[in-house]
DNA sequence: TCTCCCAGTGGAAACGTTTCCACTTTTTTT
DNA sequence: AAAAAAAGTGGAAACGTTTCCACTGGGAGA
């Protein structure tokens, strides 16, 4: 039991060749009953399993799938590894599971590794899918992949968000309830292509209705400095009313430093979110927010990975438009102004007469 | 480039043997300057990578290793994940992660599985610790290993939060707030022992400070019938005012759900929730609860199965004591009819004559 | 000058599989 | 009854690596 018994352990109980041992647990060859019953008894015996270590020399394929996202502590991927992991295991491939938490080095490094370990393909989340030196290294050797919310380039597959056309969906909906000075709030807007893709759509969005180009605020890290921040941006920007931030989580710390400030949401602040957590249905006031299905999305790209891996050139290919869904919210409102005032301001080309009041410093 | 170079191809390209390439490389054994400098052009213009699959079997090292977790939707284990997954790659192990759905069945599979591809050790969180078919398979063979929120045996290694102690603590803090009432709110009851863990605690707790025996709701699926079932197990508990809720989420659902009926909290119920997860503190009004450390726990299992592996018998034990904290928060106070009436009510031992009121029906 | 030692090297064996080929025995076909 | 086909079997080769052993030279010590 110490060291566990090999198939030509197998064999040699069983009174017979390592082929046709082989032949029995595989069932890839003619092998009579007598010999079917004393190869298993031998199995048995011996408590004998495969090494898939050995027969992945052997076939060059070894069942596992490297899953490269930035953080699993972040519920957006660790639904979308979530997804992926179910399907893969379905299909009998286990997941190989990588953290880069948003460094390119990391990320690089990790993908060496995983390609030396043979992975049978990849799915995953890079940086910067133009530049990233794995995506490069895995295009380089042809093994199967999928993105996981990267753009999609010509040569490449890739299931995400259509993050442009969500956020133009943010601009109409704050421009329905008559909003027509708006901003952008945003967590690591220089290492993620997505980020800057929403920002696009965002400013696009405000463009098509006559808005003035949208006020950015960026921030580093998931800062304590956010009520700080927020209360200067807000006193930079009087006329401001709505704000899109671009995740729930930052959006329901955002909606807890308005408050701190006093300024009430959304009577003095609209916000909208983006990924739909299930949360920010939970809270008062539930929030305004684009719903993805991350999960949905994980589960996809797996889907892509083994009709690639079994040559099927069809992969079931996401409708961009289908990516997402706005869901209203207690967060999103009329303006103030708007609300005492006149209704009719609420329209889709904004009156650009408007502004912002009671932003108490 | 179709088919990857081996070291033979880096060999031959280079003019020495296949010992000498693979001396040069792993820098074991003697070599002159001049092969060092040929053997590094060859692998340089071959874009030679080891591979692992030979070298695993060669070795019967494979620098994997099992992580089994019921699901990394549920943050608590995305967490812990991404904590062992941290650890174990900046040792220079990879991560195989199977998702288990809660069921002894896939359970049991994954671990077969992942024993099959000789992973070097395993982090994971069963169903059952005594029961585990996949556990008792793991044991068999001796591979490195430590259970992850777990309840430690003798024999076995677990990183876990102490939840009986933390239950107690639960108690504590309703008493200090003058309940006398509490119930227990649990999800998935039957297939984790932790579960039953903490209510055995939260039962020994109540008996301590001679309160009733706490009222006990369990529900199947996070089920869109929680208000119903809310109502219900309040009209039969009429003195209750403090109700313990086994995972966060579910706390925020039921704040929900008590104000769809009415209720106040935390004037008509006060909540304790379990877990900690950030969004706890975001909300309004902010969660009291028991805050842990997954992604501590997650690292903490790695650095275990770690020290096994390597043979140092001396791992760092987790503390029972430091594996959680009450975190104080708006959902839990005084009960209403305390406030209006006798603080003094509020005291270790309760006086057993106070009742509940206004539970609208 | 003769040993002895050691750096440097090549190549075979081993790790656990599967697959292929060759061989024997049985069954079917004529 | 003979020939042909099929079923059943054993064993070697191959997959990519490391490690061990054996062999060469050349330099140091006697």
């Amino acid at each position: 039991m110490r060291q566990p018994a090999t198939i030509k352990d197998v064999a040699s109980l069983a009174g017979c060749g390592v082929g046709t041992a082989s032949r029995v647990l595989n069932k890839s060859g003619p092998t009579s009953n007598d010999m079917k019953k004393r190869v298993l008894m031998a199995v048995e015996e011996l408590r004998f399993e495969f090494s898939e270590v050995g027969r992945s020399l052997q076939s060059s394929k070894t069942l596992t799938i490297g899953c490269v996202v930035p953080s699993v502590a972040n519920p957006v991927y660790a639904d979308a590894v979530q997804g992926a992991q179910e399907t893969f295991q379905s299909a009998g491939y286990q997941t190989l599971l990588v953290c880069t938490n948003y460094d390119p080095d990391i990320e690089a490094q990790a993908i060496r590794t995983l390609i030396a370990k043979q992975v049978d393909g990849f799915v995953l989340t890079v940086g910067d899918a133009l530049s990233s030196e794995g995506l490069k290294s895995i295009q380089r050797r042809e093994i199967p992949h999928c993105l996981l919310f990267n753009m999609a380039t010509d040569n490449e597959k890739s299931w995400s968000v259509d993050d442009h056309s969500a956020a133009l969906n943010v601009v109409e909906a704050f421009v329905e309830k008559g909003h027509c000075h708006l901003g952008f709030l945003a967590l690591k807007f220089k290492s993620s292509d997505r980020a800057r893709e929403r920002y696009q759509g965002f400013v696009d969005g405000c463009s098509r209705y006559n808005m003035p180009k949208p006020a950015l605020l960026e921030i580093d890290e998931d800062s304590h400095a956010l009520t700080d921040l927020l209360k200067e941006f807000l006193n930079q920007n009087p006329t401001l009313t709505g704000l899109f931030v671009s995740n729930d989580f930052l959006a329901l710390e955002t909606i807890r430093c308005a408050r701190t400030l006093g300024l009430s949401v959304p009577g003095d602040l609209s916000i909208i979110g983006f990924d739909g957590i299930k949360v920010g249905a939970m809270v008062e006031p539930t929030l305004a927010t684009i719903v993805t299905d991350p999960k949905g999305m994980g589960s996809g790209a797996a889907r892509t990975v083994l009709t690639t891996i079994k040559g099927e050139e069809a992969p079931i290919q996401p409708v961009p438009e289908l990516t997402f869904s706005f869901r209203a919210g207690g967060s999103l409102a009329f303006p103030a102004a708007e609300r005492k005032g006149d209704e009719k301001a609420a329209t889709l080309s904004p009156p650009n007469n408007l502004t912002n009041k009671n932003l108490k410093n």
